[in-house]
DNA sequence: TGCTAGCAGTCGCTGACCGAGAGTGCCAGC
DNA sequence: GCTGGCACTCTCGGTCAGCGACTGCTAGCA
């Protein structure tokens, strides 16, 4: 453990390198606020801090940059005040304020409100459609053999599922099979129809309950591994680095967006707030940072915010404005 | 109007600048396949290609680079057989033989597909779904208050709308004026939803009614509107430009997609395939080109595809591959 | 013991300089 | 009208010196 004004060097180092990209020399440091000793001293102290690996030098005579293990104290032990600026507060309430009805589209917005308060990108997994109740499911014939599952869960989303018929189906029987399934599901959560039995689908025509138990078969394999996820921002992403490989490959990665779930659901399951460098576990990401914070309707975890920036990121800013929307999120979710 | 030899070296000048991004000098052109004459003569015709706009300079004592007017002249005049690479010309094939039953995941899997091909960042934009007929339309009750108006097109695209009821509406209103909006609706087109005159929707109820009524209006004002685009291999701008802040600049057009269906639009209707530089009408991409295709269907234009890139962009293979396509494109729409 | 002032030393950055090389424009000659 | 040749221009890479920033160390002071 440091001492308390190795700590607040530190901080110093984190701060002035955060605002300026810049090797953080001993001069400025003791001119920080906390600070109230001489450069000789912050000398003396950056030598242990290097020495102890939460600095570290570019080369001699230049000033000292953090470590990853330097940023991961600064976020354990210094960050503090979890405090919006007030105009972004602002910005984060008239968002939640205004009415969102469609759950997907509030979603984009909201990796747009993020980008903005935090000039990285935001990532937004939406809520795993498994606590939604089914308020409708339906069969609708598109050709003679291809039929669309089309579920309407409570918060307003969609599901569809292509079903292909074994063999031709009429529209009645269409209609008959729709009637059927959804005589079992609705009112189920998506999660539920996986509980729905095959026998339960039973029609004095076999080919209707053909049809319906393969809809249900369909829908029960989708339904829950579908994640929704949204990403907007991707162009902070090329404005955080200066080298053009780092944003090509990791605009490459953001591309990917199961993988983006994973790595978001792997820090959470570490059970952190904050991944550093290569502490995100993706191997192109080690000079970005990611900080996550999950979405909590009625207790319940249902969804995902985070954002991407470089380690060299504002982590009291980020970590603030992902606590913030989070939360809200949240609660907009749960009286929607 | 130039001279074959004046055609053949700027052929040369721009083929070799694309693929090395470096000024070109006489001595390589002199070498280059149909240009037989010395670097001497090389230089002369330079000075009036120069002169005549299709060449620039970026110093003395330099190569020469292409203009955008050298470009367009490459284009119209030089490009000659469209033609894709054998392996690239397989994996459209094998892309489009696969089964694409969802329109949605076929049009974003062809923006991977197109990147992949050409390295540059790809654009389709869905085909309006005004042609498609409507095969089923539902009313779904959310809350007390909101309904969601389901409707799912024989293109198995959905649309989705809130409807925002005037007051409390129990199930059973909700599912009569779901009847009864579907009694106008089924069979029209998307587009055809606006000739359902509100009289047509009438029922001794007059809250079913009037629910009908705005659930058919809402649907009115958005269904036409509603493009779909995507977008795919963004990373791509990252690699294609040297500044980070040109990829940068673009990244945020390309989030603005209204933007992006506009600019495509745009020069679509000014007749042309291929826009360069300020061709394309938006300031920050004065160094991207784009190339466009519509996606035709029975005739119709049905979609668009397009590629954007540098302006030193290999349009030669891009137009091959955009025109190839949006081809196939439109082929299995026109099936499915 | 802990902090500080001071000083020598290291190293990157900048600008000047220079030579090599690439490419040009022009001219004379074929 | 084309070409070879030549003088000229300008960039690029490398070297070098001066400068400035910053460090590490040491001696001295409270």
């Amino acid at each position: 453990m440091l001492d308390e004004r190795k700590a607040n060097i530190l901080r110093a180092v984190v701060e002035q390198y955060i605002e300026t990209a810049q090797p953080v020399g001993s001069g400025v440091v003791a001119d920080a606020p906390g600070v109230q000793v001489s450069s000789a001293t912050v000398r003396n102290d950056m030598v242990a801090l290097e020495s102890d690996g939460y600095l570290a030098q570019p080369h001699t005579s230049a000033g000292r940059i953090p470590t990853e293990k330097g940023y991961r104290f600064f976020v354990d032990n210094v960050v503090d005040e979890v405090r919006l600026a007030r105009s972004d507060a602002k910005s984060v309430r008239t968002f939640f304020s205004q009415a969102h009805v469609e759950l997907e589209r509030m979603l984009a917005d909201t990796t747009r409100l993020l980008s903005n308060l935090t000039h990285y990108a935001a990532v937004v997994v939406g809520p795993s459609h498994e606590e939604a109740t089914i308020r409708s499911l339906q069969l609708v014939a598109l050709t003679d053999r291809i039929v669309l599952a089309v579920v309407v869960l409570s918060n307003g989303v969609i599901e569809k599922q292509v079903v292909e018929a074994g063999a031709d189906v009429s529209e009645q029987q269409v209609a008959e099979a729709s009637a059927l399934v959804a005589s079992q599901a609705l009112g189920r959560t998506g999660d539920g129809l996986r509980q729905v039995a095959d026998e339960a689908l039973r029609h004095t025509d076999p080919a209707v309950t053909a049809l319906a138990r393969q809809a249900v078969g369909t829908l029960r394999g989708e339904s829950a591994e579908a994640e929704h996820v949204y990403i907007g921002g991707a162009a902070e992403i090329a404005a955080a680095f200066d080298a053009v490989a780092t944003v090509s490959e990791v605009l490459r990665i953001l591309e990917q967006q199961y993988l983006v779930v994973r790595l978001l659901n792997d820090v959470l399951d570490r059970g952190l707030n904050v991944a550093i460098g290569t502490e995100v576990g993706v191997e192109p990401l080690a000079d970005c940072s990611v900080v996550v914070a999950p979405v909590e309707v009625d207790g319940q975890t249902a969804g995902t915010v985070g954002v991407l920036g470089p380690t060299r990121m504002n982590y009291q800013q980020a970590m603030a404005a992902v606590a913030v929307v989070s939360k809200r999120l949240g609660q907009t979710l749960s009286e929607g």
